[in-house]
DNA sequence: CTGTTAGCGCATTCAA
DNA sequence: TTGAATGCGCTAACAG
């Protein structure tokens, strides 16, 4: 069914370690010409390796491993969809797991991916510790941690790859306040994941500096009653909570945690009979592909994920022995500005 | 690093072809008692089977491979998601793969998961026709193809999972015209592929049976210039071009070809200064997530993707020597009602 | 009912 | 600079 590496030998005339240097890039080992001659016959007869094969041997399955919370959340598929185009351009096939954001089954499937030989894995995780990883990094495993920056105490090698969470709320708190928003509310799940941290902590941060005191609301859930997909659901919730408040404490602007959010936001304001925009303003983040679509069309912090992307497969692919330079990449957020905020009215 | 079936064979006192006997449920073959032993050496040790050996053995690697036109569209990521969760309780994993609608890139693919060993993919393909595949179907390939009813002069052996698309326009175009909408327009990308046909024959027909001659609209753009992202835009294209029409050709009701054009419609009503539900009603086909979240809540026709992605899982795991008893599985639309549909007004 | 054995395609010593 | 030989872990004859 398969041309193999004797055959291509064969048909070059060398022996079939040749052809191994030649598909290893241990093009020292030979004269030039005799490289393009095996070259050439793996064209001509349509060799191609045998990954098994391969694997077996070497102990490394060439694959990429994608953990994510779950694809059915479009800012991950999205990614996902990324990531995939990233790793083909490289050859490189994609394994698909959806954690649902169970640390358990996120720790399983990096188990099985590195049990079944993957030693490149694109995790996306709001686990503060990496620790439980430690051992399989230091053996070889190149992970990247998306959506998480980088703390104290990480294994070395982990490379971070994140947006610059605080600075993109408090791009977002700041483009409130250049409103005239001066009740402004943050709603969140629970504030227990890194970036979730960090995202209150630049609204915290510009909320301070400019004075606002009790004007500036903090509604996160207290726990995780609400899974990865129900984000819309707790938009919901927070907002008719917070617009049953007396008018003095009740906020005119919201700034949520993720597009999703924002979007469950702007249909609870509209159940209680608010235009969002004009009303309430409120601005998400993410930008998915939705948040245009949204009417009115969500303001909100853009992730660029087309470089985040790439930049997770780059150091996926760089050399393994090769000094980590860039342990953390800080991506810098974009503030796109749509019609579901306006000017202060209250 | 890893544990052999010679170690479990040397724990349990067997030779390695029975533990071999045991993995593959050949048990036949054994005393149950020398099964057990078996079992718990293997549970001892921590034993775990390696995927490369067995397939550079058989030939087949053990993953399914998922091909989509593209995870970022909510529509395939939510299904990406349940294929996965189906795929996860056999300890299969899944190898994700953007086909972006095009033709050769999706004909690459499954090339690519043939030659890599997968021998379970599951296509969601537009494409008419499924020629190409026949040698690798014969070959051994289950393919699932979804998203796509089964044509005559499809290769035996192929499973089409699809919903009864025909079944879900007509039951759209009926709630229409029980609102009393008398002009409709059906809205979509070109017409080339087999679902898309299906839901344009389902609106034509269910038409034709009430008697709406003129009053049928079909609005389907020329050639593929719109990808499958910009299904949102296309929607906003085609309600500025209808809107612009002299009342009396004006649709008062909207049925897309799926949510994201219906989105797209609605985004692009409102521009025209219009409030969909109300002055324009508008109802999609796949019920996404999002389509709850939309202001209005998008009234549209349910793909139930659990039941599908369950099904497709099933029956690429079902015995390979078995009969295929059913080459096509046709799943019932559901009508779910939500605001963006209203009475008829004009 | 169980054990022996011979590769699957490749990478990698070690020799030449 | 190249070649011959070995084994990664497993399955499937076949022999016992």
């Amino acid at each position: 069914m398969g041309v193999t590496i004797y055959q291509v030998a064969r048909a070059a005339g060398v022996s079939p370690s040749t052809v191994s240097n030649v598909l290893n890039g241990r093009d020292g080992r030979m004269l030039p010409e005799t490289r393009s001659r095996v070259v050439r016959a793996m064209q001509d007869l349509g060799y191609r390796p045998n990954h098994a094969a391969r694997q077996l041997r070497t102990g490394r399955a060439s694959a990429i491993g994608l953990v994510v919370p779950s694809v059915a959340n479009p800012f991950w598929g999205a990614f996902a969809q990324r990531v995939e185009a990233a790793a083909l351009t490289h050859g490189q096939h994609v394994l698909l797991c959806n954690s649902e954001r169970d640390p358990d089954r996120e720790r399983a499937y990096v188990d099985e991916l590195w049990a079944e030989g993957l030693r490149a894995i694109v995790l996306c995780t709001s686990l503060p510790s990496l620790d439980h990883l430690a051992d399989k990094i230091s053996a070889g495993l190149r992970l990247v941690a998306f959506d998480r920056t980088a703390q104290l105490g990480d294994p070395d090698q982990v490379i971070n790859i994140s947006i610059d969470n605080v600075l993109g709320t408090k791009m977002a708190t700041q483009h409130l306040l250049d409103l005239g928003h001066r009740r402004i509310a943050f709603i969140s799940g629970s504030l227990g994941s890194i970036n979730r941290k960090e995202r209150h902590r630049g609204f915290v941060e510009a909320a301070a500096a400019a004075k606002l005191g009790d004007g500036a609301i903090t509604w996160a859930a207290d726990d995780d009653d609400f899974a990865d997909l129900d984000a819309a659901a707790l938009g919901r919730a927070a907002v008719a909570e917070l617009l049953q408040r007396p008018e003095e404490l009740r906020p005119t602007a919201v700034l949520t945690i993720n597009d999703m959010t924002a979007l469950g936001v702007c249909a609870g304001a509209r159940t209680a009979g608010l235009t969002p925009g004009r009303d309430l303003s409120v601005i998400g983040f993410d930008d998915i592909l939705l948040a245009e679509l949204a009417w009115p069309p969500l303001t909100t912090i853009r992730q660029p994920l087309d470089a985040m992307a790439t930049a997770a497969v780059d150091y996926l692919r760089a050399d393994p022995d090769g000094a980590v330079t860039a342990p953390s990449v800080l991506i810098r957020p974009e503030l796109v500005t749509r019609d579901s905020t306006g000017p202060a009215t209250a």
